[in-house]
RNA sequence: GCCGAAGUGGCGGAAUUGGUAGACGCGUCGGACUCAAAAUCCGGUGGGGCUUCAAACCCCGUGGGGGUUCGACUCCCCCCUUCGGCACCA
C-alpha cells in the first residue's frame, strides 16, 4: 500500500515556514488589487490563549484565507492590549514587573497564534504598551484636551474596590466590575473624563451607517445612549424667583405637579436650607443618600425616601406653588438633577406621594372613563385626555403636550428638550500599569497639557505596585516633579493613568504605519484602508470598545485627521466556547488548552472542529469526542488523496464529457459542482462553515464510496488491477481528479496546512492560495433525472423517478400510475393537483 | 417589568421564497479485519404499532395550545421555558 503517514506536525510546520517564507500575509501597498482590510480584536495578553480564544481568530484566518483567494488584496494584522490591570495584579502578587509578565505572555500568545496556522502581516504587530505605541495613546488624549472634550471634574465615580481604581458607566455591569465582579462603591475623586455625551446624538445617529453589524449590538448601544425627547421646563423658587429647569418626558401631565424632588447631590440644596430650621435635617438626609452603594441607589427597589426642603417652587404653567424636596431616587447625572413630580402618572411619584400624604392630582383619563385619585392603587401612565389641565382639557395628551410645550417656550419658559442616559467617560485609572495621563500641574499656571514634543510620558520602571487608593505613581518622585512647559517652574504630572480602552480605541490605525515616529498613523493609507472591511470578536465589547471606538474616530474624523465617520463597515461576534455548561476558566478547572491538542491532532484537527461545531455566532458546547471526528475526516481525506493521487495525475478535467460517463461518475462530477456552489454560499451568505464543511463531508464520502475496491463500486478486486480506474476510463480518473482538488480547495481556508500538502500530492505548485476560488458549472450542477415525492392531502405516500424536463402533465401520469398513489385514491376523487416544479405534486382527494 | 434571541433524535446541529423533517458529525448497535484489542472499513439507528424475522404498511413526531393553507420547524394569535441586554433615567 502506497499510503503515507498523515504526519501533521511535519507538515504543519512546513507550510508555516513557507507562509511565512513567500509572505503570502504581507500587505503589498503597491497592490493594484481591491483592498480588504480584516481585523480581529486582537488579545489581551494574560498569560495563555484556550481554544475558546481560538475561535475569533480562526473566523479572522478564514476569512482572510477566502478573501486572498478571491482576488483581494488583505491586509490581516494582529497586535496586544498590553496594559491593564491583570498583569499589575499578578505583580502585586508574585512581584514580578509587568512590563516582564507582558512581554512574556506575548511571546507565548505569539507562538499559539503561530500554531495556529493563522495568516497575519506580522511585520505590523504591535503592542499597546510599548513607549513607541502610548506616546500616540498619550496624543489622542491631547487632542481630546484641545478641543475641550477631556476635562478634569471632581466627580462621584464607580470605585471598584478590588481593583482599587474608578470605573466607567460601561465597566459596570450590575452594581458590579465588569472585570472582577467586585460591588462597586460611590467615591468623589477627582477625574479626567472624556465628552461622550456631546457626541451621543451623533454615535445614535451613525448607527443607521452599520447595517452589516449584528441588530443586537446597534440595538444595546442605542439603549445604552438612551435618547429621550421632551422638554425642559422652567420652574422657579417662590422666594427668590431663582430658575430650577427640570427635564420631563411628559410635559402633558405639567398640571398634575404636586411636589418637585431634587437629586441628593444638587448644589441647590445647601444654599436654599442655609439658616432654615430643618437645614441640619436635610443635609444629613442628603449626605446618607448620596452614600448609597451605586446598585442600591439605582434600582427599583429602592425604599423611596425624602425630606422637605421647607421650600416652594412655582409651576410655570399654573404658577401654582408646590413643595420642594430632596428624593434618594432622583439622580443628578440625568437631565437637571431636579424632577417635577407627579404622582398621578407616575409610578416612583406616586409611591413618593402615598409614603409623605402629598397630594394626588389626575390630569390625565382614560378616553371613555373617569379616573379618581382616592381610588387609585398605582399611577395612570398611559395615553388618555387631558383634564384638569385648564385651556387643554379635553384635548388627547398627545397633542396637548405639543401644544404645551409651544406656549412654554413662547413665554421663554420651556423648551423642546432631549435627554441621554449616557454619561461622560471616566478614563481616568489610579493603577500604575497604563499610558500616563499628559497633564502637568503648575501652581501659576494651572492645568497644563504636556506638549506634543515631550511625548511619551513614560512609564516610570521602578515602583511600589501596592495599591493605595492612589496611583502608585504618585509615589515615584521623579515622575511626579517636573517642570511647567509654560513658565518652566517647579510642577506635578498627573499621576492617574489612562483606562486601557483608549488603547484599543485607534489600534486598527496604527496597523497601517506601525513604526512610524513622526505621527500616529499615515493619514493617506488610513483613508483608503479604513473603515474596517471585516471586523470579528466577542459581543461583551458591545458597549465598551466598540462604542468607545466610534467616539475616538469621529472625533479624529471632526478634526480631519481621517476622513471617515465609522471605524468598522462590517462586524460579526462570534459566539462563546463552553465546557460542562460554563465559560473556560482556569478557576473552574474547564479550560482546553490548544497546545495539547495540536500534539495530539495537529492544528488543522482544532480548526475544523472549531468550525464545524456550530454556526459561529452561537454559543457551542466543546466536545473532545467532536474533535476526535474532526481528525478522521482529514485522516479520511488523506488516505483518499494519497491513493488516488498516481491514478488521477494525467487526468485532464477539461476533457470531462458527462454524457460519456458511467452513472456513478456521472453522480460524483455532479456532487462536486453542487459542493463548489455551496460551500461558496454558505460562507458568503452566512459565515456558515459548519453546514460548509458538511457539504465537504459529503463529497468526501461520495468519493470515498468511488474508490476501485468499495463492492459499491465494481466487482471484488479480481487478479486483474487495472479495475475501473484503468487506463479506458480517462474520463474517470478526471472525473475523480475534479472531485479532489475541489475537496481540497473548498477545504483550504480551513484547514490550511493540510490542503496545502495534498494540493502538492496532487500534482501542483504551491501555494494553493495563490489558487483563485473554483468556480462551478451551473449546467454540472443539474440532474437528469430527480425524484419527486408524492403527497396525497399533504402526506408522503410515494416517490416516482422522473426525467429533470417532465412537464406536469407527465408527472401527474406518472404520479397516478404508481401503485401506492393507486391505493390511497382507490373509490376516490381527485379534487386537485398542486405540482411544484421539481420538487413535489400533492393530490388533494376525497 | 421592558427589549432581543432561542427551544428540532441519546448529543452537537441540518432543512433557499411554506414543499420529502433529522443533512453532516458524535454516540450507539450489528458486521468485516484481528489470537485479541485499538485503529480502519461496511451497514443499521426519531418514537410507536403490526409482524416468527425481515420487507411492506400504518400512526405519532420540530416547547404547549389554537389558527391560516392542498401542504407549516417555517406564517398569524395565545401561553410556557431558557439565555442575553436594560432596568427608579423623570
Amino acid at each position: 500500500m502506497s499510503t503515507r503517514e498523515y504526519n501533521f506536525a511535519d507538515i504543519e510546520a512546513k507550510w508555516q515556514g513557507y507562509w511565512e517564507e513567500i509572505g503570502l500575509f504581507r500587505m503589498d501597498e503597491r497592490s493594484p488589487r481591491q483592498k480588504f482590510y480584516a481585523l480581529v480584536m486582537f488579545p489581551y495578553p494574560s498569560s495563555v490563549l484556550h481554544v475558546g480564544h481560538g475561535r475569533n481568530y480562526i473566523i479572522g484566518d478564514v476569512v482572510t484565507r477566502y478573501k486572498i483567494m478571491r482576488g483581494f488584496n488583505v491586509l490581516s494584522p494582529i497586535g496586544y492590549d498590553a496594559f491593564g490591570l491583570p498583569a499589575e495584579n499578578a505583580a502585586i502578587q508574585d512581584g514580578l514587573h509587568p512590563a516582564i509578565s507582558t512581554e512574556q505572555n506575548i511571546k507565548r500568545i505569539r507562538g499559539q497564534l503561530k500554531r495556529w496556522g493563522l495568516g497575519y502581516d506580522w511585520s505590523r504587530e504591535i503592542a499597546t504598551h510599548e513607549p513607541e505605541y502610548y506616546k500616540w495613546t498619550q496624543w489622542v488624549f491631547l487632542k481630546l484636551y484641545e478641543k475641550g472634550l477631556a476635562y478634569r471634574a471632581e466627580a462621584p465615580v464607580n470605585w471598584c474596590p478590588s481593583c482599587a481604581t474608578s470605573l466607567a458607566n460601561e465597566e459596570v455591569v450590575a452594581g458590579r466590575c465588569e472585570r472582577c465582579e467586585a460591588e462597586v462603591e460611590t467615591r468623589y475623586l477627582p477625574q479626567w473624563l472624556f465628552r461622550i455625551t456631546d457626541y451621543a446624538q451623533r454615535l445614535l445617529d451613525d448607527l443607521s451607517l452599520l447595517d452589516q453589524w449584528p441588530q443586537r449590538v446597534t440595538v444595546m448601544q442605542a439603549n445604552w445612549i438612551g435618547r429621550s425627547v421632551g422638554a425642559q421646563v422652567e420652574f422657579r423658587l417662590a422666594e427668590t424667583n431663582q430658575p430650577l429647569p427640570c427635564f420631563t418626558t411628559r410635559p402633558d401631565t405639567l398640571f398634575g405637579v404636586t411636589f418637585m424632588t431634587l437629586a441628593p447631590e444638587h448644589p441647590l440644596i445647601e444654599k436654599i436650607v442655609r439658616d432654615t430650621p430643618g437645614e441640619k435635617e436635610v443635609l444629613k438626609f442628603a449626605r446618607r443618600a448620596r452614600s448609597l452603594r451605586v446598585q442600591e441607589r439605582t434600582t427599583p427597589e429602592l425604599e423611596k425616601e425624602g425630606i422637605f426642603t421647607g421650600k416652594y417652587v412655582i409651576n410655570p404653567v399654573n404658577d401654582e406653588k408646590v413643595p420642594l424636596w430632596v428624593a434618594n431616587y432622583a439622580l443628578m447625572e440625568y437631565g437637571t438633577g431636579a424632577v417635577m413630580a407627579v404622582p398621578a402618572h407616575d409610578q416612583r411619584d406616586f409611591e413618593f406621594a402615598k409614603k409623605y400624604g402629598l397630594p394626588i392630582k389626575v390630569v390625565i383619563r382614560p378616553e371613555g372613563e373617569e379616573l379618581r385619585s382616592e381610588e387609585m392603587s398605582e399611577a395612570y401612565i398611559e395615553d388618555g385626555i387631558q383634564v384638569n389641565s385648564g385651556k387643554y382639557d379635553g384635548l388627547d395628551n398627545r397633542t396637548a403636550m405639543k401644544r404645551i410645550v409651544e406656549d412654554l417656550a413662547a413665554r421663554g419658559r420651556g423648551k423642546e428638550a432631549v435627554a441621554y442616559r449616557i454619561r461622560d467617560w471616566i478614563i481616568s485609572r489610579q493603577r500604575y500599569w497604563g499610558a500616563p495621563i499628559p497633564i502637568i500641574y503648575c501652581d501659576k499656571c494651572g492645568e497644563v497639557p504636556v506638549p506634543e514634543e515631550d511625548l511619551p510620558v513614560r512609564l516610570p520602571e521602578k515602583i511600589d505596585f501596592t495599591p493605595k487608593g492612589k496611583s502608585p505613581l504618585a509615589t515615584v518622585a521623579d515622575f511626579v516633579n517636573t517642570i511647567c512647559p509654560h513658565c518652566r517652574g517647579r510642577a506635578r504630572r498627573e499621576t492617574d493613568t489612562i483606562a486601557q480602552w483608549l488603547c484599543s480605541c485607534w489600534y486598527f490605525l496604527r496597523y497601517l504605519s506601525p513604526h512610524a515616529s513622526e505621527r500616529p498613523f499615515d493619514p493617506t493609507l488610513v483613508n483608503k484602508w479604513l473603515p474596517v472591511d471585516q471586523y470579528i470578536g466577542g459581543v461583551e465589547h458591545a458597549v465598551l470598545h466598540l462604542l468607545y471606538s466610534r467616539f475616538i474616530v469621529k472625533v479624529l474624523h471632526d478634526q480631519g485627521f481621517v476622513n471617515f465617520k465609522e471605524p468598522f463597515k462590517a462586524l460579526f461576534t462570534q459566539g462563546m466556547i463552553v465546557k460542562d455548561g460554563a465559560k473556560m476558566s482556569k478557576s473552574k478547572g474547564n479550560v482546553v488548552s490548544p497546545d495539547e491538542l495540536i500534539d495530539k491532532y495537529g492544528a488543522d484537527t482544532q480548526r475544523l472542529y472549531t468550525l464545524f461545531i456550530g454556526p459561529p455566532e452561537k454559543d457551542a458546547e466543546w466536545s473532545d469526542r467532536g474533535v476526535l471526528g474532526a481528525f478522521r475526516f482529514l485522516k479520511r481525506l488523506w488516505d483518499l488523496v494519497s491513493e488516488f493521487a498516481g491514478e488521477v495525475k494525467d487526468a485532464n478535467i477539461e476533457e470531462i464529457e458527462p454524457e460519456a460517463l458511467p452513472p456513478r461518475m456521472r453522480r460524483l462530477h455532479r456532487k462536486t459542482h453542487l459542493t463548489i456552489k455551496k460551500v461558496a454560499e454558505d460562507i458568503e451568505r452566512s459565515w456558515h462553515f459548519n453546514t460548509a464543511i458538511a457539504a465537504v463531508m459529503e463529497l468526501v464520502n461520495e468519493l470515498g464510496a468511488s474508490r476501485p475496491q468499495s463492492p459499491a463500486a465494481s466487482q471484488p478486486v479480481g487478479p486483474s488491477k487495472a479495475g475501473p480506474s484503468g487506463p479506458s476510463t480517462d474520463g474517470q480518473a478526471a472525473v475523480l481528479k475534479e472531485a479532489l482538488e475541489a475537496a481540497v480547495m473548498l477545504l483550504s481556508p480551513f484547514v490550511p496546512h493540510i490542503a496545502e500538502e495534498l494540493w502538492e500530492t496532487l500534482g501542483h505548485k504551491p501555494s494553493i492560495f495563490h489558487q483563485s476560488w473554483p468556480a462551478y458549472d451551473e449546467e454540472a450542477t443539474v440532474a437528469e433525472e430527480i425524484e419527486i415525492p408524492i403527497q396525497i392531502n399533504g402526506k408522503l405516500r410515494s416517490r416516482i423517478l422522473v426525467e429533470a424536463e417532465a412537464t406536469d402533465e407527465e408527472i401527474k401520469s406518472a404520479a397516478l400510475a404508481d401503485q401506492k398513489v393507486q391505493k390511497h385514491t382507490e373509490g376516490k376523487e381527485i379534487k386537485r393537483t398542486i405540482i411544484v416544479p421539481k420538487r413535489l405534486i400533492n393530490l388533494v382527494v376525497k
